[in-house]
DNA sequence: GTCTATATAGGGATAGAC
DNA sequence: GTCTATCCCTATATAGAC
């Protein structure tokens, strides 16, 4: 039982890196087919080959589909958190301004948007294998943007009046409804033109000064 | 090449209703499944045994698979058209005042809205087996519900400077994105009252004499 | 760490009997 | 109109050689 784990104490650096290296390569190779065929329509075989392994030879990095789905998930999740905390700043009206910065750094990369479209839409109840990762992944996001506009509140930016938490759940859905369409339609439905209008609409309806 | 259909028309009306009975029997459970596991993920032996025939049987009925999707999408389209032009009616910001009925039926229905969300997820790109019929659905919405606030706009109940392409494409998004909310998670979201602030919102928003 | 080979299961679709 | 039987493909996962 512990022989085999301290055997693997013993692998070289280089080893190790590589290693890596792969698990980097594998999960950003299932990120792209996962958003394009969902991980329903999606095989190993493909994931392995995009790679320049075998399937079986993938596995041994994650062990099973379920495994290599939750890396992904959180490999991408790891990186969004960084713009979220960028676009809250310190909260208030001015979260509206940045949402901008969203509205771009989805456009430019529209398979992330379209994997998480995809993999939300695949893991609604329960039993799927990555609803609590999405259930809590919308809790928090609901939960950052209504710390935001309250902090804008207490600073007299946001009248008092308005319910907050709805407006969460609102702004979250637009930007979500709005993605989607673009996604569906690029042609008829810009997302940056979208995403600008919602954040003026949002202003003016939160301003406490209007 | 005319002699079979020829003779088609001799079936007898018992056997042609029997037919159109287990047609929609078998659109009825397609629809189920397909909304809780995807068209990718349901395979249509299990629609058969829901049923009660063989998978032959019903691939008897509908040729393909994805011939099966098309007549489950058309089914559920038909059915929901109703209910849209209820919601319009004559237009203007009455359209927000009926936006419960919207929310009444798919909070009875849940199966409905899942069904909706995960096809759409499925079928974002050209290649995908019902990418046009959404793309069409869509557009279709956004202009319907474009007209109906043209309409109010036209009787003065609308600002003037609203831009109504922009609030119609805001309008479905949101509906969408806490309708996706709601579904996956129930105990947080509640679909009635989020149409509802929504409905609110908007009206707000848009109103003439505010 | 990666391979080949294989176990085992399930998928969609077709042929032909009844 | 429905069945059984079958074809052929693909899927995930595992075993064991190198």
């Amino acid at each position: 039982m512990t022989a085999p784990l301290e055997r693997k104490r013993h692998a070289s650096v280089e080893t190790l890196e590589r290693g890596r290296l792969r698990r980097v390569q594998i999960i950003e190779a299932a990120t792209e087919l996962f958003a394009n065929a969902g991980y329903r329509g999606t095989g190993l075989a493909g994931i392995a080959a995009q790679v320049g392994v075998t399937q079986a030879g993938l596995l041994h990095h994650f062990g099973s589909k379920e495994k290599l789905l939750e890396a992904v998930v959180r490999h991408r999740s790891d990186q969004d958190h960084a713009l979220t905390e960028e676009i809250m700043g310190d909260g208030g009206l001015a979260v509206f301004d940045r949402l901008h910065l969203l509205a771009e750094h989805n456009a430019k990369r529209p398979g992330l948007s379209q994997l998480f479209t995809v993999l939300v839409a695949e893991n609604l109840l329960p039993e799927h294998p990555a609803n609590a990762f999405f259930v809590e992944r919308y809790r928090t996001l609901r939960a950052a943007v209504a710390r935001a506009l309250e902090a804008g509140r207490a600073r007299g930016e946001i009248r008092a009046d308005a319910d907050l938490d709805a407006a969460s759940r609102r702004l979250v859905a637009a930007l979500d409804g709005l993605q989607t369409q673009w996604l569906l339609d690029p042609d008829e439905v810009d997302l940056v033109e979208g995403y600008r209008e919602l954040a003026q609409a949002m202003r003016h309806e939160l301003s406490a000064t209007g």
